[in-house]
DNA sequence: TGTACATCAGTGAACGCGCGTTCACTGATGTAC
DNA sequence: TGTACATCAGTGAACGCGCGTTCACTGATGTAC
């Protein structure tokens, strides 16, 4: 590898970085210093990027919801284009984005420590979230104008958050394991999803 | 207060000094020293009560779990005593919870923090998961029997964490404003948990 | 095409900070006789 | 009841560590003329 003196594209790098960390390492690993070191720079480098570590934070989770938003419409363009059929492609890209990337999804849903006035992370993050809502004939996602649309939008949205986020913390494995020894996980994630499309 | 060189309570003391800063200044800054602070006793005292700082979170949530299994209990003794009636009580309970202990919540739900193996947490963390099982007649919970029933309870456990979650972290606020401006969210809560429990 | 110079990106030493942990200690409590 | 002694709980100084941040620097790049 050429050893440069500039890196070039250090920014991207250095985000590239901080998701191999969070990943392996978990978010308490995740400093200014480490992204350093993993990226192969001196430590001071990333102030010349990011003032701060949760300027890095809020532009690896506004990449991380660049990265849901391709999971989710790979799912989708792969169903068919019934409105059920699409419910049921987003909750199994929602899921299984937080099972690919755990740390990641953590970061983006959970993490008090993200910079929500950052301009990446809003836009990133809002456009994610439209794509939790039913469609509208061809024309994509539209706000729900009923409160009982609302009411279903959400409560769709509750039950897939809290299956990938049980999922990504052992949990439901654990009591559903206990309830019902030798339990097909796999299979009951689809059942729990179609429960939840329905 | 007196000044007693031995303190007589300080295990107890320095989980409810932990708690304070848990919910006040968030979990990354809850440290064995912080703690100690806050009890009013020497930074090196915690160590003859809790080895690590992964013990003292540990012990700290599982105070949490029997707090969560008070709560719940409340609201299912105000509740009709009907299915549907204590299913409904769970979910508030569930909810009220985390939105008034949020950090806890996070640290028991969520935190890669903790001490799965020790034995006060994973003892009070099982007997809260039984909670969350519907009830057969009036002999508390029971574990179900058919894949169907495993379903239903998981699916129901899913939407109403996901709602406690997306709740405490702002996310379904922020969401459901965007689509319904000035919409009652206290309404929409009690709304969603009724989805859930139908 | 060539030179001068400004700008930018990354370096490496240094700083102060709070952390967990160790350790000899001290004061209080409990027990044996 | 009194004395001696072991045990326990908390103290305070000290340690090494990784952190974020600062700062003068150096090497590379881009631009003006």
């Amino acid at each position: 590898m050429k050893q440069a003196y500039h890196h070039g594209a250090l920014r991207e790098a250095l985000i590239a970085a901080a998701g191999t960390i969070l990943e392996r390492d978990g978010i308490t690993a995740l400093t200014l210093r480490a992204a350093a070191r993993e990226a192969g720079v001196s430590h001071a480098a990333p102030a010349h990027h990011f003032g701060s570590l949760a300027g890095l934070l809020s532009e690896l989770a506004a990449a991380g919801f660049v990265r849901f938003r391709e999971t989710i419409a790979a799912e989708v363009a792969a169903a068919a284009p019934t409105p059920d059929a699409r419910a049921l492609a987003v909750s199994r890209g929602y899921v299984g984005f937080a099972r690919a990337a755990p740390g990641l999804f953590r970061l983006m849903f959970r993490s008090e420590q993200l910079d929500w006035t950052n301009a990446a992370l809003e836009r990133e993050g809002a456009a994610a979230f439209m794509l939790l809502l039913p469609p509208e004939a061809d024309d994509g996602p539209v706000l729900p104008t009923s409160p009982q649309a609302l009411n279903t939008a959400m409560a769709h949205w509750s039950m897939v958050h809290g299956l990938a986020s049980l999922l990504i913390d052992g949990r439901l494995q654990a009591v559903a394991s206990k309830m019902h020894p030798g339990v097909d996980i796999e299979q009951l994630i689809a059942q729990i999803i179609r429960t939840g499309a329905g």
